[in-house]
Order: C-alpha cells, then sequence, then structure tokens
DNA sequence: TCGCCCTTGTTAAACGATTACGTTAAAATA
DNA sequence: TATTTTAACGTAATCGTTTAACAAGGGCGA
C-alpha cells in the first residue's frame, strides 16, 4: 500500500516525531488552494465563509480548486484563530442508563439542527467527583464553548469559577445549589410524593426505598417525596427501611437482596431511579418472589420496554430526551449570547404511569 | 454580574465581533506564566511536557507561577502544533441502543486508561448514509486521531480514501467488505442459525423474522442465519416471512403488527436485534397473545433486564461494551502506530441464553 | 590558557486559518 | 482633466503552542 503515493508535491519538509500524520495523510491547505486558483489566501478563506463579495468568475476557480484538491479546512486552525472550537461537552453519571441516553440523543438531534454545526464530547463520570474534576480540565484545555453538566457533587468552587467568568453552563438533571447556572430538571420532590402516595393509596404501609447513593439533588429530592408522602398519610417509618446501593445494577440487586433481608418485610418498595428498579426485580426474581402479589415495586424514571413486559413497571416517567433538546437549546443560547440575563430555570413536567407492578 | 472584573489587566487589545469569549473569560497564556516565573515560554512549555530537564529550582518557579496564574494551556494551540488533537470519533447507529451505549462506554472506559488523554466524540447516524457523510466530514475538518465507525451502508468511496492515506479507522458492529480495515465483530451467521436451530429444536416450524431494514452486514448475516437454519432442518419459508422495519422499537411495533396479520400465522418470530424484539413484544401484549404459549420469541441482542422480566427472553448475548474496549485499544495502536500492518478482524464470542420466551 | 562538553536557558520559526487594513484599477463625479 | 468613490482582491499580523537551533556559563583535562 504505497501510502506516501498520496503526497502530491515534493513541497514537504522533514517528518517530525509526532507530526507523521502530516507526511502519510496529505492534506491541502488554504495556501495549496490559493495558488492552484490564482487568488490569495484571503480570498479563499472568503469564499468558504461568504464573509466577502467575490466575483462569480473568482469564486467558481476557487471552488473548482477546492473540488481538485479535495481541500478540507482545518478546524483546529479555525478554532485557535476565532476563539471557537463549536464543540460542547457533556459530563453525565452514565450512558448506559436509559435516561441518560435519551438525554444525549436529545442533546445530539437538537445541536444538528443549529446552523453553527456543534459537536459533543461524551463523558461519564460514574458518579465519580475526582472522575467529573478530571474530564472538567480535559474538557477547558479542549476549548468546549460550553457544557452540560449532571454533577457528580463536588467541584462546587471550579463550576463556581467557570459561571463567574461567564462560561456557559447548563445542569440537567440535578443542580448544585451554590452555583447559579441554567438548569432543565424536574419536579422530583412532587413526583416522588405522588409514587409513594399512590403506593399508600393501594393499601401499602411498610414502604421501603432502594436509593441510589449519589449526592445528587435529584435522589435526595425522591427520598425526601417519600417520606413526605409517608407524613402526609400518617405512616412511620425507621431508617433502615431506607437502602443505599451504588448506581448500577448489579449494585441495586445487592441492595434488593438487603431489602428482602428485612425483618418485617416490607409490602412496596419505592426505586429511585432505573438502576434500581431492574436491580429490585433481579433480586426478587432471585428470591422466586412475585411482584406484585408477594412485593409491590414502583419506580423513578420510565423505560420504554416498561409496559412490554410483565410485571408492567409502575413508574414516574420523565423524558431524558426532551430535557436534552432543552439543554442544548439553553446552551446555545448561552454560547451565542442570545440570553445573557440571569440563570433560567426549566422545569420538565413528569406522568405518574401506573401499571399493574405497584398492586 | 460583574463579567469584566476578571480581566487581570489591561493588556488586553479591542474585542472583534467573535472572539468575545477573549473578553469575558481571561485564560492565561503560556506567556503570562513565563513573564511571571521570569524565564522563557520554551521553559515553561518544557515543564509541562516534561521533554527536557530543568532545575529543580526552575521548575518551581513555573509550577507556582501556573498555580497562581490558574494556567490551562490552550489545547487548540497545542493540537495545531503537533498535529494531533487526541480526539477520536464514534459514528455509531443510536446511542439509545442498549447494544450501542455499552459499547460506547467500553470506548469510554479504555481510552480514559491510556496516557494520550484522549477524548471521544459522539455521532449518531440513525442508519442515515447521508448523515453518516456530513458528520464524516465535520469529524475530519475537527482533525480527529481517529475513528470508530459503525457503517450505515455508502460512502464506501470516501472510507476507503480514508484508509488508503492511512488514516486509522475501526469498524464495529459491522464492516464494509470493500474497505479493509480494521474490525471488531461477532459470527453472526453462526450464531443467528444456532439461534434458529434452537426455535425449531423446541417444535417450532413456521418461523418469521422480524428484520430491521439496514444495509449493514451484521443484519444481513443474521437473516441468511434464519435461512441457513431452516434450510438445515428441510423447512421451507417464503418471501412474506420476513417482515422488515426501521430500526426503533415504534417501526418494530408496526413489524410486530404485520407478522401478527400473517396468516396462518406463525409460530415462533426471530427479532434482528434489540428494538425488534421490544417491538415484537409490544404488538404481541397489544394483541392479548402470550408469549411463548401463543408465539414463542428469540432475538439478537441481550439486555441487562432481560431475565428480570416475564417473559425471560432468549437471545444471543454479544458484550457491546468488550467489543467497544477491543475497539478503543486497536485504535490506539493505530494512531500510535504500534500496530502498522494489514488490517486485523477481531471476532468475539457470543453466548446462547435460552429462556422461556422461546417455548 | 585553550578547547571542549555539558547543562540550562532563550530566540524565533512553524502550524493553518481569519481578518484588519491596504492597494489597485476602473468608474463616477467635479 | 483631476479627483474621489467604489469594487475587488491582496498583505501580513495574529491566535498560543512546540521545538529546532543557538547561546551563555561553568567545569575540566591537557
Amino acid at each position: 500500500m504505497a501510502v506516501n503515493a498520496y503526497v502530491p508535491d515534493a513541497s514537504f519538509g522533514g517528518t517530525t516525531a509526532l507530526g507523521w500524520l502530516k507526511w502519510v495523510i496529505f492534506m491541502a491547505t488554504i495556501r495549496d488552494v490559493a495558488a492552484r486558483a490564482g487568488v490569495s489566501v484571503a480570498t479563499v478563506s472568503h469564499v468558504m465563509n461568504e464573509s466577502r463579495f467575490v466575483t462569480e468568475d473568482t469564486k467558481q476557480r476557487v471552488l473548482a480548486a477546492i473540488a481538485a484538491l479535495n481541500y478540507r479546512r482545518d478546524g483546529i486552525a479555525r478554532s485557535l484563530r476565532r476563539s471557537q472550537t463549536g464543540t460542547i461537552g457533556a459530563i453525565i453519571a452514565d450512558i448506559t442508563n436509559p435516561f441518560f441516553s435519551d438525554l444525549v440523543k436529545g442533546i445530539e438531534d437538537t445541536i444538528r439542527g443549529f446552523p453553527e454545526k456543534l459537536n459533543l464530547i461524551l463523558c461519564n463520570t460514574e458518579e465519580d467527583a475526582a472522575r467529573e474534576l478530571l474530564y472538567l480540565d480535559v474538557l477547558m484545555e479542549k476549548r468546549i464553548d460550553g457544557l452540560i453538566l449532571a454533577p457528580a457533587g463536588g467541584n462546587v468552587a471550579y463550576l463556581e469559577a467557570l459561571v463567574a467568568r461567564g462560561f456557559p453552563l447548563v445542569f440537567v438533571d440535578r443542580s448544585l445549589s451554590s452555583v447559579t447556572a441554567d438548569s432543565v430538571l424536574v419536579d422530583n420532590l412532587a413526583a416522588a410524593t405522588a409514587l409513594v402516595a399512590h403506593l399508600i393509596a393501594r393499601g401499602h404501609r411498610r414502604i421501603a426505598v432502594l436509593k441510589a447513593t449519589l449526592h445528587a439533588s435529584s435522589i435526595t429530592e425522591r427520598v425526601q417525596g417519600h417520606a413526605a408522602a409517608m407524613a402526609a398519610a400518617g405512616l412511620d417509618f425507621d431508617a433502615g427501611m431506607i437502602v443505599e446501593s451504588a448506581s448500577s445494577i448489579d449494585a441495586a440487586f445487592e441492595g434488593g437482596r438487603a431489602i428482602l433481608a428485612l425483618d418485617p418485610l416490607p409490602d412496596a418498595v419505592f426505586c429511585t431511579n432505573n438502576f434500581m428498579t431492574l436491580g429490585m426485580m433481579r433480586a426478587l426474581n432471585e428470591q422466586g418472589l412475585r411482584c406484585p402479589q408477594d412485593m409491590a415495586i414502583a419506580g423513578f424514571d420510565d423505560f420504554q420496554w416498561a409496559d412490554a413486559f410483565r410485571p408492567r413497571m409502575t413508574t414516574v416517567a420523565q423524558s431524558g430526551y426532551d430535557q436534552g433538546c432543552a439543554a442544548a437549546r439553553l446552551l446555545r443560547d448561552r454560547i451565542t449570547k442570545v440570553q445573557t440575563g440571569p440563570a433560567v430555570h426549566l422545569v420538565h413536567g413528569t406522568a405518574l404511569n401506573i401499571r399493574e407492578s405497584s398492586g
């Protein structure tokens, strides 16, 4: 495979240790285009950006040269000069969580529609604040134009500094009370309260919580919702009925086992997110218990197959997709300075899907 | 909010139309650091990159200046100079498909471990070749160092040109026969054959296929597997039993309806991916039919909750995560030229999970 | 003392675009 | 005809790094 055959002329100098790519992948520069079209580099640039009038004849010559050389402008050089990269970051908890993959898809679909041609760099923190910090640093080095963040907690000072400097930041799923940035959230407290109230209305009294150990505001609020609904119904519950596990299906499976080891056994479980629900169901299956006959389950976050399998899950549904779209729009407005005022907080609606798992 | 208060001195010139960020977000440059530390920019660079010995004393002064100014080096300028961006692209079909979100997570987890500190730009084609082309162009402009691609089909010439130039490219999930790049795949034909053979062994004779309309090699091979198993068992089937739908749950739901409208009704359905299985189950539920009593179902791609709900799904399991890890390693080896020989093709194993849905 | 190497540091040329400013020739006006 | 205006394009500075090439100073053997 004669890779060097693609080098069109001898104008290449030596190859440095790191610059070998240059040798192998020939890329015409704006100068090559200008030379071939017999114009200056400025004219080529203006043709590409439509930033100045160029006679039709000249424009065609430039376009022909671009096509002939298969020229693609160097986005890196462009970014350096313009101080804009056209790249945004998304730091989320875990892409394998359907809520977040929906969210990311919403972001992607939305930015694709923007004339700015934005790109998305994706980062999973797995709820680890240290990893979040590392990603923040890397993204800042990459000079992203803005960031959509589901904060893992911690790093408050860092984020405060960012927003103080005017860096475009949008929170999703959760927010940090001390950092005043745009956000798109749902009313976790109200939704969780309603869900647990529904369980109570179905006659359940001992309602446990399988809680993801996150410092996320969303989870805390959901747990508070449980307490609120219980209190409103005059029901007592001890702290032991709130079982924590890391936010993954495997960890939730262990958490579910712990709940099933509770004495006396609860008659319902409120799962604070997708992974908790799935882990709980696994634990239930393992013990040969049936839902809802032996134990009722209701969870936060719907999933697309929640009604395709048995038991159909009673859930609080929120649209990760819509929230992703909204976050992308907010961020774009900040980046382009369409929006410059104080922080905007969007609260998206939730739906209580009552299905058979809640008994 | 006095954003301008953060500008530390008057050394800033005018602000151009596009360069407003510079004004708002002050970022120290290597020159500022050098000035504060009383050394040259070269020395600062060498301290940061450990590319030459620097006396401990000088190094400490530089480090102190970096800390004091909260300096982060400009990755854009760095990339321009080094002709390396430390960014790779992943163009996949749909992040909401659990197979792909697992895959992306595998990529991410793997590149995080590399000393090169790579980043991932994510793109969803939704199986649209035109969108793929658009993303290819954008990523090339962004000067990514390499690409992991689940090709939507088409764009063959473009991709051929890329690999001919030596651009690091790794196929995942599917490949393009005319493009000789590294790949990590599974043996779709064998796995699908085994799955359908299992259905036949369970006594099913009229076995329909719910096929995602993709030009992907993976799907074609899975359909061929069905034909092979049927032929091996001496079973006939007409083309009408292969129903196509777009690769989404909603479309698969319609496809499932079409299958349930077949006369005579098949007694089993082979679903060629995750989304097909989910859509088929929805259709079954809608008609009030039960699985496996009224119709057996078996699908390609396992999902983490496949055994947590009823009916437990019989599936061919493949690890998107492992494939993502492998693809990331292959790509890294190409980028760093650790690997330079002919294309490497990795075939990952699959597992046949026999559960109750197949009857 | 001279020449040489070694150590540490500096200077300045890239990298490839964008864009403020300048220039040229033709057209318009006085 | 002399001058200004306008249309069309060119020149060169700039963005913030990396790194080859060079330089100064000190140590040391002959």
